[in-house]
RNA sequence: GCGGUGGUAGCUCAGUCGGUUAGAGUACCGGCCUGUCACGCCGGGGGUCGCGGGUUCGAGUCCCGUCCACCGCGCCA
């Protein structure tokens, strides 16, 4: 027989009755009844129940073990008798009883517990990384990750792409993040760099002629983490490909998202065709550009129903250009609690307040309390001024229905009724309204948005939506230095390619860039590439760089765009954060087998550390005091 | 760098208005228990209340400072 084992804890069953059999695992659990004794044992595989009792010759030593022990035993299996039966255990309708009993390796008392799944805290899970990924979740969510680039590789390759390897130390890019830098021991003085991507390579890899590239590739930026962005390092599904139009990037990469979601999402539904939103659209009507497409709330431009209003703070904003009034429906937030909520929630997110409209039922009788149908009005001076707005009412809304709030006493009965028809509302519903310049409330409007579809219940939580978002705008506005610069990569084929950059204002350029966004995650970027030298000198003028200068940072790639460069384009989605998705998991640190914390240290193998004098020494560097 | 929340037993947490010897569950140790699968019952050990200072007759609790963790902002083409 084996050393240690001749079946795994899950292999058991029914037709392995009456055989000896030996097993190897971690206590998972004792339960030690004095005459009968039984152990969980668990690898990596499952569960079996494995038991003793005094007429066994082990019994005196299985009475020692304690949880998480890794241990060898021997034994006959049995059959469970039928109320015995553990239905939560593949392996619940046999048991082994236990003969011989091998200690190999005992535990001292844990600092984290591996049975159960409660929450503790971040540290201790970090430094005892190898216990909290014993974990039944963890366990599986690392599981899951390998499934999922496996199966990438595997639909990448069927498509005819080939994976390569590109250098982990590499030049600094002088765009971008912040970069990790490794001194050269040959060249005193001199760094190496950790790539933040493989972006350049692998359009040198283009260039080469290899059409179809494709790599799950480490990438390394020294920018602060978040929830959802490890701390130093990360994975993307890195391609490339040549002599193709962004459909033909989109008609290559949806399938492998799509497949790859549907294999692993549990049965979720998945996005069949990846809807295309414009830039320009998505932030309108979501307020931002990774949009949540589970939540059907969609907003709108309702500025005309404000301009020369009685609601004199939207009418009187309106009057200066750039402004606009939007509105965000609110299916079933029809209440003056929710709505006051909300209003809270904008003035919590520095805005001055939300207005909002609600619907609701007319009662019977025409006394709708004063404090809404009457706005400002004192109640003992309302007798008059009630009959009236009563009949206008009931003329507007032959349904019984009314609308309530000050927005809509200020801005009368046909106006509010227009706002209704356009968002497409009724009884029980809401609308929320923000006005100003678009760029001071679509951050809040996007939040609001979210916050709504959550609270009423409206965003499905048991589905992928996947969405591209096209049409970014090549340059924008640089407030702080007050200029033009690139709004995304400066790499990217403007759309309309050299005549464009030359004719249009450059804030009306569009790129040929895309993002892909799921369930609003943003889970990568992409782009066709500018393969042009002529065309790349020309945007980077327009963002303020001369000829010189993108020869001096970018001279490498520049120099094989000269000698004959096919045109290629491609994307990069996240490997981390597609498994977050799939995992259901808050934080970056459940779908990686051995993250750093937030302040970027590894607390299991502590680093960061000092390195020793020799090291410095041969690296010719020097240790500055803290100041 | 800034803001928010937190730090009490190995672990997860409670601890009232500042007042007796700081508690519970779990883990650990001992005892009982032959059908459990979060086994049960009895008993025991275990504490620099993150650290430093202050107010007070008295501080886990209030004040100041500081460290640590997480979350967010800045940052992330």
């Amino acid at each position: 027989m084996h050393a240690y084992r001749s079946h795994t804890c899950a292999a058991l069953s029914k037709a392995h009755v009456g055989q000896t059999v030996r097993l190897s695992g971690w206590v998972h659990r004792v339960r030690d009844h004095g005459g009968i004794l039984f152990i969980d044992l668990r690898d990596h595989y499952g569960v079996t129940q494995v038991l003793a009792d005094p007429d066994s010759p082990a019994f005196a030593e299985v009475e020692k073990v304690r949880a998480e022990w890794v241990i060898r035993i021997d034994g006959e299996v049995k059959a469970r008798d039928a109320s015995l039966v553990n239905p939560k255990l593949a392996t619940g309708e046999i048991e082994v009883f236990i003969r011989e009993i091998e200690v190999l390796g005992a535990a001292e008392e844990l600092p984290l517990p591996v049975f159960g799944e409660l929450d503790y805290p971040e540290e201790t899970r970090l430094k005892y990384r190898f216990l909290d990924l014993r974990r039944e979740g963890l366990h599986a969510n690392i599981m899951l990750r390998s499934g999922v680039i496996s199966s990438i590789r595997r639909r990448m390759v069927e498509q005819g792409f080939t994976e390569f390897q590109t250098p982990i130390l590499t030049a600094s890019s002088p765009e971008g993040a912040r970069d990790f830098l490794v001194p050269s021991r040959l060249h005193p003085g001199k760094f190496y760099a950790l790539p933040q991507a493989p972006q350049q390579f692998k359009q040198l890899i283009m260039v080469a002629g290899f059409d179809r590239y494709f790599q799950i590739a480490p990438c390394f930026r020294d920018e602060d983490p978040r929830a959802d962005r490890s701390p130093g390092e990360f994975y993307q599904l890195d391609m490339e490909m040549s002599f193709v139009t962004q459909d033909d990037v989109f008609a290559a990469i949806e399938p492998v998202m799509r497949g790859v979601f549907e294999e692993f999402g549990g049965g979720r539904p998945v996005t069949p065709q990846f809807p295309r939103i414009a830039y320009k659209d998505a932030m309108l009507k979501y307020g931002t550009d990774k949009p949540d497409l589970r939540n059907p709330i969609e907003m709108q431009v309702v500025s005309e129903h404000f301009a020369g209003s009685g609601f004199k703070i939207f009418a009187s904003m309106l009057e200066k250009p750039g402004t606009e009034i939007r509105a965000i429906p609110a299916p079933k937030g029809g209440s003056r609690k929710f709505c006051d909520r909300m209003n809270a929630f904008a003035q919590k997110e520095g805005l001055p307040g939300m207005g909002y409209i609600f619907w609701r039922e007319a009662p019977d009788q025409p006394s709708p309390p004063a404090s809404e149908m009457s706005g400002g009005v004192k109640q003992d001076e309302t007798e008059f001024e009630y009959s009236r707005l009563r009949r206008e009412w009931e003329e507007k809304y032959p349904g019984g229905m009314e609308a309530a709030g000050p927005l809509a006493k200020n801005i009368g009965p046909e106006r509010t009724e227009a706002i209704r028809q356009q968002l497409g509302l009724g009884v029980g519903d809401a609308a929320f309204f923000l006005g100003g310049a678009p760029d001071s409330f679509v951050d809040v409007a996007g939040k609001a948005r979210n916050v709504i579809g959550d609270e009423l219940g409206l965003t499905d939580k048991e589905r992928f939506d996947f969405c591209w978002i096209v049409d970014f705008p090549m340059f924008e506005w640089d407030e702080e230095n007050k200029k033009v610069d690139f709004s995304h990569n400066p790499f990217s084929m403007p759309q309309g390619g050299l005549e464009a950059l030359e004719t249009m204002e450059p804030l009306d350029i569009l790129g040929w860039q895309y993002d892909i966004v799921c369930n609003g995650v943003e889970l990568s970027s992409g782009a066709i590439r500018n393969h042009r030298p002529d065309i790349m000198f020309k945007a980077f003028e327009i963002a303020g760089y001369d000829k010189q200068t993108v020869e001096d940072k970018f001279g490498g790639m520049l120099n094989a765009f000269r000698y004959g460069a096919p045109p290629h384009g491609g994307i990069a989605p996240g490997i981390d954060r597609i498994v977050m998705l799939l995992a259901d998991a808050e934080n970056i640190r459940e779908v990686i087998m051995f993250p750093m914390n937030q302040r970027a240290e590894d607390l299991m193998m502590q680093a960061p550390s000092e390195a020793t004098a020799k090291q410095l020494r041969e690296l010719n560097i020097r240790v500055l005091p803290q100041g």
